[in-house]
DNA sequence: TAAATTTGCTTGCGTTTTGCAAGTACAAAC
DNA sequence: GTTTGTACTTGCAAAACGCAAGCAAATTTA
């Protein structure tokens, strides 16, 4: 699954390649609301990913240049991973899943609150997020 | 994979839940450019998906809402798959994936003079193709 | 400073999903 | 009435997944 290979020339499909299964997205996802998370720290989420499975597509990710390993500043035992300008740019993807899944789903109380920011205007906040991502990597 | 099971409680997860894989958002692309797609129109996709599990994504996508079987106006022994409004839902993300890919991938022509309109107004372009899409069902 | 714990993985193995080929039932064409 | 088209289903091998255990290096604890 590492490197990838084509199905067709469609952009859609090449994108599926990379980050179209059930976990990928829900790696970049805690990337998005958390800016970084350890290795640990995405074994913990609520849909508990198996660590193999983690480490497959965390190497997956980063071979595809969405995400990047940093030094963690406390200790030489742990990792960062966070997003890559590319893997940034995914978030205007990621906050129309919520929109749709705001639709048809029931949402947090919190997630609401954000979307309601995002309905107010998407452009201001895409473009805020993305900046406040950016400067972190 | 038809009874989907949530794996926790984020709208995220959920989403994938339901169209997360490598095929069914290829089904929703395929319905999205053409409106309306036989079984048969299905399996001739460049992508060439094998017919026991296009079977198990129309009959998921079916069950969770997204699309709907309807009679073919020309033959009895022809299916014609729609988009429901919720699939329809579904193409502000679909776009938001294709000008992803756009940044990051080579592009066919025709794919990128849509992908310009998009750009000029994006609101209008969804705005335009909901309805157009929405007209068909 | 030696032992225990944390962290980021890898390995083994049984189960599930996928992919390919072939088969089937019904409708339509010849 | 036999062949072709259409929408699937079935069988089986290969790949991917999911769970538990293992492991090496770094860090904490006693």
């Amino acid at each position: 699954m590492v490197n990838v290979k084509k199905r067709s020339d469609c952009p859609i499909s090449n994108s599926l390649d990379i980050w179209g299964d059930k976990w990928s997205l829900l790696i970049i996802r805690d990337l998005m609301f958390a800016k970084q998370c350890t290795y640990g720290d995405f074994l913990k989420s609520d849909e508990k990913i198996a660590t193999n499975i983690l480490a497959s597509r965390l190497l997956t990710l980063e071979t595809n240049g969405i995400i990047t390993k940093h030094d963690h500043p406390d200790s030489k035992a742990k990792v960062l991973y966070k997003l890559t300008a590319k893997g940034v740019d995914l978030l205007p993807l990621m906050m129309e899943i919520n929109l749709w899944a705001d639709k048809y789903f029931t949402l947090t109380e919190e997630r609401k609150a954000m979307l309601e920011e995002v309905k107010k205007d998407k452009e201001a906040f895409i473009r805020t997020q993305t900046l406040a991502l950016l400067s972190n990597s």
